[in-house]
DNA sequence: TCTGGGGTCCTAGGACCC
DNA sequence: TCTGGGGTCCTAGGACCC
């Protein structure tokens, strides 16, 4: 019998901050937000009283909860204790799947010989994360992959839901389809139109049902899905000068490009995103001939695809670039280009080194910053 | 007082090829 | 003379997730 433990990390963020100052136990705390621009990444359970959601822009949660504490978010600090977590959850299964900074699948099939039955297992797993790091967690335990998901996401904060095998449509049936991971607004929307408003209801339909949720698979068996790499900035201020967003551009084609390069890959497709100062959002790419990890080369794309695309009096509040289609192979040209892109991959492995010395921003690169003409 | 940033997946039309 | 049909690649937009 196979089982799976979907764990959830309760309001990650903040509970982190509460770990390093636990003046904040207690207290609504929302993380994100504060400076009046950008959106609540995190919010105790005591914000979430006031209304207060993740995702929410900063000043309407300011209006719903005044008196809350807005702390400014630290990635790094939680991509650690994200790190931590994981380290643990190994320690129990060797396969272990991450579906962000704070989700994660642990697979206990097989695990009862050795440490007993998966409930006591997924206890003791919540029990440590606990313990150790201080952190609460919620768990679901089922037999299928999308069950434990929605069995954390349904007993949280601090809970642990166990389906056990036979009872899963018992479960999940009479639940709103709106449970399901991947069924937003819209299609629950969609879905209520057609007067599916249960678990049930959608498994009836022959066709919807399968499609958003599809029991009779064991687990998602992994395909190759499509990665990609990209960086993307609000302004504080809408732009129309161009000059200014080439100079942003640049700084975002850096950051992208040494990623890409950390990774050892290269990628084929280069994609620009603007948002207007009216929202409206665009996204342009481009396929390349030979993939690239260079930040001149993506950077030229990148101009190329801002030019095609700016209005004289729209200003541009959002500047986005991504790359994707991303190969890890070797070369696959022609000795000469080969021999000069090797020598330039040496040069950005200088570059990488001395910005890692004396951090990004200190080596930057004529094109895009400043670019003479 | 306006609406973040990191992603994945799906759809749909057109180009192009055989 | 009234427009095949399948496959693949490219591009754009949008839903959704955390």
């Amino acid at each position: 019998m196979a089982f799976y433990l979907h764990i959830d990390m309760d309001s990650f963020y903040v509970s982190v901050e509460r770990v390093l100052d636990p003046s904040l136990e207690g207290k609504p705390v929302m993380v994100g937000g504060g400076s009046g621009r950008g959106v609540v990444t995190s919010a105790s359970y005591e914000a979430r009283q006031y209304g207060v959601r993740s995702a929410m822009p900063g000043f309407q949660a300011r209006r719903l909860c005044p008196d809350g504490i807005f702390v400014p978010g630290r990635l790094k600090v939680y991509s650690e204790f994200s790190r931590k977590v994981f380290d643990l959850l190994r320690s129990f299964s060797p396969d272990v799947r991450a579906f962000s900074i704070d989700e994660g699948l642990v697979n206990l099939t097989g695990t009862e010989r050795l440490m007993g039955h998966p409930i006591r297992t997924a206890d003791e797993i919540i029990g440590r994360i606990r313990q150790e790091l201080g952190l609460p967690s919620s768990g679901g335990l089922a037999t299928h992959p999308t069950l434990a998901k929605i069995a954390a996401t349904k007993v949280k904060p601090r809970g642990l839901l166990y389906v056990p095998p036979g009872s899963e449509e018992r479960f999940v049936g009479p639940l709103d389809v709106s449970v399901i991971p991947g069924v937003g607004p819209k299609t629950h929307r969609e879905l209520l139109d057609r007067g599916i408003a249960t678990v049930a209801q959608l498994l009836a339909h022959p066709r919807l049902g399968p499609r958003y949720l599809n029991l009779d698979r064991p687990a998602d068996s992994g395909h190759a899905h499509e990665h990609s790499i990209g960086s993307e900035t609000t302004m504080s201020k809408a732009l129309t000068d161009v000059a200014e967003m080439e100079r942003v551009l640049g700084g975002l084609v850096e950051e992208v490009a040494a990623r890409l390069r950390r990774q050892g890959g290269r990628a084929r497709r280069v994609t620009l995103k603007l948002r207007y100062s009216d929202f409206k959002t665009i996204t342009r790419s481009r396929t390349l001939r030979t993939p690239t990890c260079f930040d001149v080369d993506i950077l030229k794309v990148a101009r190329d695809l801002l030019a095609r695309n700016l209005a004289p009096d729209r200003a541009v509040r959002l500047l986005g670039v991504s790359t994707s289609r991303i190969t890890t192979e070797g070369w696959q040209d022609s000795i000469f280009d080969y021999r000069e892109r090797a020598s330039m991959d040496q040069l950005y492995k200088g570059i990488d080194r001395l910005r890692h010395k004396y951090g990004e921003g200190t080596v930057t690169l004529g094109a895009g910053k400043n670019r003479p003409h």
